[in-house]
DNA sequence: ACACCAAATGTAGTAATTTTACAACTTTTT
DNA sequence: AAAAAGTTGTAAAATTACTACATTTGGTGT
């Protein structure tokens, strides 16, 4: 996608001038957006026809679209190519990175979404009689999350870490209830067979999972999440932060749906708050 | 800067052909960057020269230069101008808007935070003989999430989400014991006091909160985290995702110093939980 | 070492695109 | 209602990018 890393990935397959054109471009990315092909041709010591010839190279239209392409990879704050972090990275350049990957991870997820499903989740949870979140490991804090949010909307809500308890409460489930289900992978047995209990209780198992896994197979309706995680640092990082905007949009469109008036009262609800908490000082 | 939100600010000092071409491009600016002017004319069923006199009227310098600028706001990933969550819109509008402003708190906070400090709390979190993440309401999803974390790396972690827990947690916390505080207001009353109950006990308070608020007047060290929240939800939304984050980052500066063989054993970590799982399949 | 072939590069002309200059039309003001 | 200011379109000019072809370069086999 960068075009910036796909001139010096591809630096090699170069010719001798396309290369001068390279190293001009990587040199000032910035002049070479703003210049006419014939000054950036000038400017490398080759022809004309030659920058253009390296523009198809990297499979854009011609010279006008390769400067769009370049602004783009410029514009979005990118100037370090690569956005793993490396053994040797200080703290300026792992923030960066983690900051620029899990922005980048979500502009992927956005795109994965399926609008319609959401629509559906969202419509399915404003008639619940009662919600339930469960995720394990990392996904039991953006269940977690989400019991916070959804609590406010003054709807049974239901949250447990412990698998028992989780368990037996989809074993009390009944028609009108939705059980929601975290999990990255989606292979996580003990969620799966919660799914199972759910369902055979009739209650409506939606999952927040990847697609074609296990559990997702087992869910009535599924919010698959395709997010590249950085398995470098054994850690999830990313796909959490999707499942939480995700659960994000999942509030909003329960809020919206339920109207003006409803959010009113989340109004009351935040403001019950404020007898824990010093005022917040005027003069500023 | 952002040359989208231009438009729409100047949409009142267009004159009404110019104002055409502004819907057309807002409408579908992903069209418009691949467009010639004579196609934008037309589909905005102008002439070409008043496509131009829009473009120079945004203070570019002409056509081509006004399609670098477009295409440096899209990558941006700030398609639509108005971020904010509107009453009337769709499943697909607040998604996208979700997204949308969650990136860019992202990007707002990563320029907002302080390397130094992240750099001096890795090293009081490695050098610490035991790690405690509070949080209550919104902020105590964020506290497990960074308990979930850290405890993969095999140092002593606590996490309560009860505060009289917490409260006893710090009184026995002694020199070299790191707190860390989380809370997006930082005006949660008992927050502070186990900030004050924890220094007493020398324990080091880092606090994950807003610059000058009663909370980070009583931390050691201080990770400020500006965040501009869409109040219109009543709901804590991209503090929380900027916070985990910097949780992130927190974890992995951690790994980073200490080394490469400390990572093997993440990777023993995670590869411990495969007992739980379901096999992934290899045919795909 | 020379001839030959293929790849690479440049020249010059052509096509596309953008910009300018000016004329016609609309709207507002007096 | 006429003039002025502002807006929009037409057509030509200028810039810019692209294509076809010619030349050069570098490598390979005899």
């Amino acid at each position: 996608m960068n075009i910036l890393e796909k001139i010096t990935q591809n630096k090699s397959a170069f010719s001798k001038s396309e290369r001068k054109v390279a190293d001009i471009i990587l040199a000032n990315p910035q002049t070479a957006i703003h210049s006419s092909i014939a000054t950036l041709a000038k400017m490398s010591d080759v022809s004309e026809p030659t920058v253009n010839r390296f523009c198809r190279r990297l499979d854009t239209k011609g010279f006008p679209d390769f400067k769009l392409h370049l602004a783009q990879s410029l514009a979005n704050g990118t100037p370090y190519v690569n956005r793993h972090v490396e053994e040797h990275d200080g703290p300026d350049e792992y923030t960066k990175k983690i900051f620029e990957s899990t922005m980048a991870s979500l502009e992927v997820a956005r795109q994965s979404i399926d609008i319609n499903i959401v629509n559906r989740v969202v419509d399915l949870l404003t008639q619940a009689q009662k919600i339930s979140f469960f995720g394990l490991g990392a996904s039991a804090s953006v269940a977690h999350d989400a019991l916070n949010k959804f609590f406010r909307f003054n709807v049974p809500v239901v949250y447990f870490e412990d698998i028992l308890m989780q368990r037996m409460s989809c074993m009390n489930s009944c028609e009108d209830d939705v059980v929601v289900l975290i999990s990255h992978t989606g292979r996580t047995k003990s969620l799966v067979e919660i799914a199972q209990i759910a369902r055979a209780n009739d209650a409506t198992v939606v999952g927040i999972t990847s697609k074609n896994s296990p559990l997702s197979r087992e869910c009535n309706l599924v919010l698959s999440l395709e997010v590249p995680e950085d398995t470098d640092m054994y850690m999830p990082m990313a796909s959490r932060i999707a499942q939480l905007t995700l659960i994000d949009i999942l509030a909003t469109g329960f809020t919206l749906r339920r109207g003006g008036k409803f959010r009113e009262n989340l109004k009351r609800v935040k403001d019950t708050l404020r007898g824990s908490r010093f005022e917040k000082r005027t003069d500023n």
